[in-house]
DNA sequence: CACGTTGATGACTACGTATGCACAGAGTGC
DNA sequence: GCACTCTGTGCATACGTAGTCATCAACGTG
């Protein structure tokens, strides 16, 4: 009787790669595996013109070191993982570009996790990719304040750094400008101007940075006795649509706001959006200012009036905390937090009030 | 005689983490490893309750399988790398952040390769971190026409697919508008509103999308014996500043074109922040038309007149691309192009040439 | 000349997981 | 009661690398 023909539908051999490992190069060269690996790591105990041999055969059967097989056995993957939700902000590239090359200077490289939603079964499933070793440490960006995230990486263990936005019940290294400060000061701005009917379109209180922004403004406008009544406010997430809805609701009111203040830059280029597409002068009948001080702020179609934060050097500081950290630089107990001063940069969005309406 | 003391300064150890493996779970549940594997892969042979307790158990000692354990066994690692060279260009943000949803829903996670230079010493060292097997394939984004990176890839043979720029001197499955058929159409919208004196500042020569581009243009405006003198053509790279110093120049000639084709869209607006700069109104003095149509250009203050390119579908279809190639189901020898149909999206930048100029 | 000493190298194992294989026990048909 | 099939589980091994220990040759040195 003929064998049982073997029906499985195996799963399609992928591509059948050749690896080529350093048990290969090792044979090819006439050594061992040992010797292979001590030539990539320049291993001092070898002999130099052993070691040329071997890199030369390397070369030649185009082998490169797994990345797999060294992690598993040292422990270390010199990856970093970041986190951020929505890439398609004109913020967040403006926050990844600088803390890859921040990384990548430090001998790391980074990996981009995206998520677009918190909380749920999703959230079991973000974390996993988290936890699964395949990572040295993380990067949070997008934390929302009550998120489950950070606490679950510290249960675990796993180093991270808050980057831009804190989360508050979680103690942890962060990277921060000083948002309150920066919006007192924006408001101080504002009231040199002679405004004293001002609306703001704020980010999401869920946000650290919306909150402070908030609390900061609110401050800076109570010292001229300015208050913020709810009817000049309005909330949103970090977009253009925020700004843009905001602001038409803002300008429609019987006694609209002399000057509004945008939670970020994003809203206020959505704000100035509607002020074009309503023909409304900016800042001739009303001004507008953000925060952030993306590139685009400074734009001749915009040239918004904002708050500068240093992302460049707040990405490097992020980067050298959490390396800090994973290399176990750091005091396991204690927290590092590095909170950066804020510039108000004035451009022409922000004048002041019109005439008769003040 | 006590025992020398152990002065190594040991290599820090990296917060010490106690990883919790599949041992531990076995051994907390009184099952063996090999069980544990298998219920976390939901393997049909093991029975549902043990299954269940198993399952418990992992949750409350937090154990999460490892991605290196797993990936080196497996020889797939689920992961697809992209690489890009600018994130900080408006363009990427939005082909990464759909590019990434495309593998998530085919069950690969993505990360990102960045590098700022290709050649040299530089390139080797990028090239190794494609190559070190912690990826199953790479999406190529950034390639320049003469770049070695696909070559290798081909080489070692790792599955690649290119993303909206190709190289073509290595065939590669590829995710493309029609460049050239685009601009062509965008000439002819430009011809039909009657500019005969027309200028261009096209991206980098050395991309597939900057010669197509510009082959197209050119072909389409020769359908109506439109030149293109060099005095009217600048070049460089994709970016605002390219945009910008290009508008300046071509504005200042004694006989200044009366519409100008941009490269992409972040030259154009480049271009519009120029205009806005000097004063010269858009499109009463100059028509200015993109490429791309970036979510931006449609922005109240811009309106730029682009042509699209279906960026989430092409997106999605190099993610399929890539996985087929992956899990070994396309044709070894066989290359699969998917080349898009670019679409003219006419905004408010392109009009008629003023009066006395034609 | 016996004995450390040094320097260079290989054999071997661990890292955490998946999986082929063996095997135990329960059920089934005759 | 026996041969047989199933079902569930554990054992052992492999994946590619780093690093520990042993080995071995060459080389002074007293």
């Amino acid at each position: 009787m003929p064998p049982k023909p073997v029906n499985a539908v195996r799963s399609l051999s992928a591509a059948a790669l050749a690896s080529v490992t350093g048990h290969d190069v090792a044979r090819a060269a006439g050594v061992s595996q040992s010797t292979v690996s001590r030539a990539f790591r320049n291993d001092a105990r070898l002999s130099q013109t052993k070691r040329a041999h071997v890199l030369e055969v390397a070369k030649a059967l185009g082998y490169t070191p797994s990345h797999l097989g060294r992690s598993l056995v040292t422990r270390l993957t010199r990856t970093v993982g970041m986190a951020v939700t929505d890439l398609e902000n004109p913020f967040y590239p403006h926050v990844v570009a600088p803390l890859h090359d921040a990384l990548a200077g430090l001998g790391y490289r980074m990996v981009l996790f995206m998520e677009r939603l918190e909380g749920g079964e999703n959230d079991q499933l973000a974390l996993d990719r988290l936890l699964d070793r395949s990572t040295d440490g993380i990067v949070l960006t997008t934390t929302l304040l009550g998120s489950a995230i950070p606490r679950e990486l510290a249960r675990r263990g796993l180093p991270f750094v808050f980057l831009v936005r804190v989360s508050d019940d979680v103690g942890g290294d962060c990277a921060v400008v000083d948002n309150a400060l920066g919006a007192s000061l924006m408001a101080a701005e504002i009231l040199r101007h002679g405004h004293r009917r001002v609306g703001a379109i704020f980010g999401p209180a869920e946000t650290s940075t919306g909150r402070d922004r908030e609390r900061g403004l609110r401050a800076g406008l109570g010292v001229a006795d300015v208050e913020l009544p709810d009817e000049l406010v309005c909330r949103g997430p970090y977009g253009v649509e925020t700004g843009s809805s905001g602001m038409e609701r803002l300008m429609k009111l019987p006694m609209p706001p002399t000057a509004i203040f945008c939670g970020n830059d994003t809203i206020a280029i959505g704000a100035l959006n509607a002020a074009r597409r309503r023909d409304i002068e900016v800042p001739g009948e009303v001004s507008l200012v953000g925060f952030d001080d993306l590139p685009m702020a400074g734009w001749d179609v915009f040239q918004l009036t904002t708050v500068h934060q240093p992302m460049e050097e707040m990405a490097r500081t992020a980067a050298q905390l959490l390396v800090d950290r994973v290399e176990g630089r750091s005091e396991p107990g204690q927290v590092r937090r590095a909170v950066f001063e804020p510039l108000v940069v004035i451009r022409s969005t922000l004048g002041p009030p019109p005439k008769g309406r003040l």
